[in-house]
DNA sequence: ACGACCTGTATTGTCGACAATATTGTCGGC
DNA sequence: GCCGACAATATTGTCGACAATACAGGTCGT
């Protein structure tokens, strides 16, 4: 990935943004063009996002976005559920105070976007939250996986916010994760994220 | 890494068995000597070999090996700890009548093993019952995550081999494992294995 | 009408040559 | 003798051109 990150960045990123549809192709001199780069910067790029998981190349045939169907995107949550059951346990092992005040108040406003129903300020305040226990935690190789598993559910993340009533049910399991890694009590925090992740792969499921 | 599978796979083997000391500079034109191939496939080996964590390259700097020290095999294996957990129990929910069996054979052969203290043929079976385990729970996305999280662990794995008296501790946790599967019991087997390889992560402790 | 084959085109794979950059070695000044 | 600047070398980065391959559409024979 050394020749031009610029290139492998916002190619990732685009297709993050989804605009790319599943299974399109990608053409390399289609991309040159779009980007305004060489051919081998994009060459490039497209091996970096392979190894991503979000591209899948066939040899002579070119690249597409790869298709993350559901019964792949259970997988990566089930996978989701352990690693980030770790990074809870972990951030609740060394949580400062100051941490802890600011993850009651995201709680807070959670509960505020929840009965204002806000559902876009809602998912932001949910990355906020997860994101914050990843750099609580500083555990990097598992930050690491989080990172790649979640590159490849955007799209999936999208349907299940739009799955109503599930920030009703989810308030609570957020609740309860910050109040465990408030207490500093491990054991419940990976409990308290499990179950909330074990959650969000039964949605998944209802949507399959 | 669409060019030239082979050399990707005999350079990734050639890392894995051991042939270079890490940080050692990985120059390219040296690797096409010794691998008979073009610049064009050793640059997309080593990019595809950065991708999995076994090389690292800075620009204009070249590639060398990526130097893993104890801290960070200790989070890989908390990392493992947690999916084999994960994997532990899907074997648990799904091992079949013959597969049963199969890991029961194991298990005797490992005390055989340690009996006679044979230490190579018992790594050798605790590498199978591993392995075998990822087969029957048939999670991809697990069993890719263990793969490349072993891959960086070789240099320590045989580190750990050589610590005195670990089979003797390790053979019950293994077997432990095997009674929770074969009886069906995923929190039992899950249990297990975080126990097994909580006492590996503390033994990498140990020798740092 | 249908299938096998063949040809043209689009696209990717590979290479060799050159440019850009880092590293090493050398020299002169102090 | 030591330090900085500069030259020489080693190594990687980039590109354009060509080869190899797959795919689409048409042609021929039956």
């Amino acid at each position: 990935m050394v020749a031009d990150t610029r290139v492998v960045e916002e190619l990732k990123a685009a297709i993050l943004r989804g605009e790319f549809s599943p299974r399109q192709r990608l053409v390399e001199i289609e991309l040159c063009e779009q980007f305004d780069a060489s051919r081998f910067a994009v060459r490039a790029a497209l091996q970096a996002l392979e190894a991503d998981g979000l591209v899948e190349r066939q040899r002579n045939r070119g690249a597409r976005i790869r298709e993350i169907g559901i019964d792949e995107a259970v997988e990566i949550t089930e996978v989701r559920q352990v690693v980030e059951g770790l990074i809870a346990r972990r951030a609740a092992e060394r949580v400062s105070v100051d941490e802890a005040e600011a993850l009651a108040a995201i709680g807070r406003a959670m509960h505020e976007a929840v009965a204002a129903g806000e559902v876009a300020e809602y998912s932001d305040l949910n990355a906020r939250l997860h994101s914050m226990l990843r750099d609580i935690a500083r555990h990097e190789k598992a930050n690491s996986i989080i990172a790649h598993l979640h590159g490849q559910m955007v799209r999936h993340q999208f349907a299940l916010s739009r799955v109503p009533g599930r920030s009703k049910v989810s308030v609570h399991q957020h609740q309860a994760i910050i109040d465990a890694v408030v207490e500093g009590d491990g054991d419940a925090a990976e409990q308290a994220m499990r179950t909330h992740i074990a959650s969000v792969a039964d949605a998944l499921r209802g949507i399959g």
